[in-house]
DNA sequence: TTGAAAGCGTTACCAA
DNA sequence: TTGGTAACGCTTTCAA
């Protein structure tokens, strides 16, 4: 692949006149320009960024970690943070860890490297080598949807703990009296601990009777259904299920019409997220909107801010959410 | 941040020596070996990939193009082509183009620059100007989606034609005998042309009526909802419809539903793709699946291979399908 | 208006 | 077993 000095020897100048024409730069004879220009074209020249970024020491790059991209949160995430990322002219490495909690680690030595100029990390939970990793890093690394302040990582959630608070206070509204939760891994503070506890938070505060149930399970379909199902069994009275997401929900949803009742009904079911499944599906799911596309500009536009050298005015932004009424509760 | 120099001063070696303790090269002296190390640690030295890069002229970097992640075809593609390349230790610089066609071309030519050594790109359409950027690119370029081995460009596709076969197949099974095809823009060959060519022929060599309509819109529920609004009124006789997507079929399939129709009873509706929405809904979608992580796959390997020098053996691999029966048709 | 040379951080070859 | 040096492809400074 043709370099500047293949195209200074075909146009019979100097490699510094070539980079100043494709520079643009100015204090190039007219004739000269032309003559390089040509070169240009007959070598096929197309700039090496690699040796410019190593000459500038800036690569215009930064490092995008997400456990999987094919979910609603993480999809929507990348458009919005690609779209802010495009306008700034950065380019985003992109690492998909198909839910491998190690592989965060290495991405972020790797993305060092790399000489990522900083780096969003989409986390699913957050323990003691991940934040020594962060920490290590030289680029600055902004965490999206689990809570990094604590350890001064800078972060970008949603409100986990009061959307709990609201789930409690709309089931009671909606005159639910045995209340349950179903979870994911303990070990996801915003999205099983976080939102459990401002349920309960809830029904103490309205003395309710406590909550029935916490069980664990995975992000899926399946993994509600399965988990409605026994729960069923074990707590016949249930009239109101907390979901930590709109998949769980939308399992549960169908495990109690496989047992004979309807969402919405003998048994209320609120979600989180606002998937699209949750508007499709029947009885379509009451739940909470989460702005996942402003989730990941905004994770943008304060990695941008600290790239560029800015002091780091917040330790984490709270994401606000909208009830979504639907058949479900 | 520090550099191969800086250890070597601080170890009191050579720069080379240091160079052959980073890379686990034998012929150092164990002693040296601890002392650079120790240096290494003091320091915080990390790899500076970028100047490595330059010297190998490697960058194990591949660049993937897409029109937007948050889709169920590009997410799940993404994260089927993620896991190929990185087992094999390839790095994906992902590009989001919002639908943007003209961008695509940019990147192309910006992941050249990049020194990619190859791209994925997932296309929407195929013009003159596309065909132009791909023959230019230095990098091998694969497409996903679209059909562009008349080129010369290998492709992964979807067998869009024998899914409009199929689907008029299908459709005359059930007893449908007006038909209609919700399409998406005609410039798309992939999704518009060919599923719509394919139920043509089906209905042809059924000798059944000819096509009824074939509109054209966009990948929504929205539009979908739109368009068979609209085309009831002009149709009221239809009693099949073949939608391009998913999406556009439940768009439809509401549409259906606030005209007081069932589908699936006196309309028979059909979409494409699988997506996960389509078995949630009600009623729920019959469908056809498409692998899109294999495509993603595919794509990943075959791309590998092109890097890797191999000779091209195929113009382009046609995935198939499996029917989903549901409960529209 | 142009060119020569140094240097970004590596590796690889040759010499010591 | 180690070190010096050139080279990867570019930009930038200084001199001509």
């Amino acid at each position: 692949m043709a370099s500047l000095h293949d195209v200074a020897q075909l146009a019979g100048v100097s490699k510094s006149t070539v980079s100043r024409v494709i520079n643009d730069e100015y204090g190039v004879k007219k004739a000269t320009r032309i003559k390089v220009m040509k070169a240009v074209e007959e070598v096929g020249y197309v700039v090496n960024q690699v040796a410019k970024d190593l000459k500038s020491q800036r690569t215009h790059l930064v490092g995008v970690i997400v456990p999987r991209v094919s979910s609603h949160a993480t999809a929507q995430g990348v458009d919005g943070l690609s779209k802010v990322f495009d306008e700034a002219q950065k380019h985003v490495l992109l690492a998909s860890c198909q839910q491998n909690a190690q592989k965060e680690i290495e991405y972020i030595q790797l993305f060092n490297k790399k000489r990522v100029e900083g780096i969003v990390l989409y986390a699913t939970h957050i323990d003691q080598q991940l934040v020594h990793a962060i920490q290590q890093s030289y680029a600055p690394v902004i965490l999206v949807g689990q809570d990094g302040s604590l350890f001064n990582i800078p972060s970008i959630i949603h409100d986990d703990l009061r959307v709990g608070f609201e789930a409690g206070n709309r089931l009671l509204n909606a005159g639910c009296r045995q209340i349950g939760f179903i979870g994911v891994a303990d070990s996801d503070v915003a999205v099983d601990k976080m939102r459990s506890e401002g349920l309960q938070q809830a029904l103490q505060m309205r003395q309710a009777e406590p909550l029935l149930f916490h069980s664990h399970g995975e992000f899926t379909i399946e993994s509600g259904y399965s988990q409605m199902k026994q729960l069923l069994e074990r707590f016949p009275q249930t009239d109101g299920v907390f979901c930590a997401t709109d998949r769980i929900a939308i399992g549960a949803i169908n495990a109690l019409k496989d047992a004979g009742i309807t969402a919405g009904k003998e048994v209320k079911i609120l979600g989180v997220g606002n998937d699209e499944l949750s508007a499709v599906c029947a009885p379509s799911l009451s739940t909470f909107n989460y702005a996942f596309d402003k989730a990941g500009e905004s994770a943008a536009r304060v990695l941008l801010e600290l790239i560029e050298g800015k002091p780091q005015v917040m330790s984490k932004v709270v994401l606000t959410f909208q009830n979504i009424d639907r058949e479900t509760c």
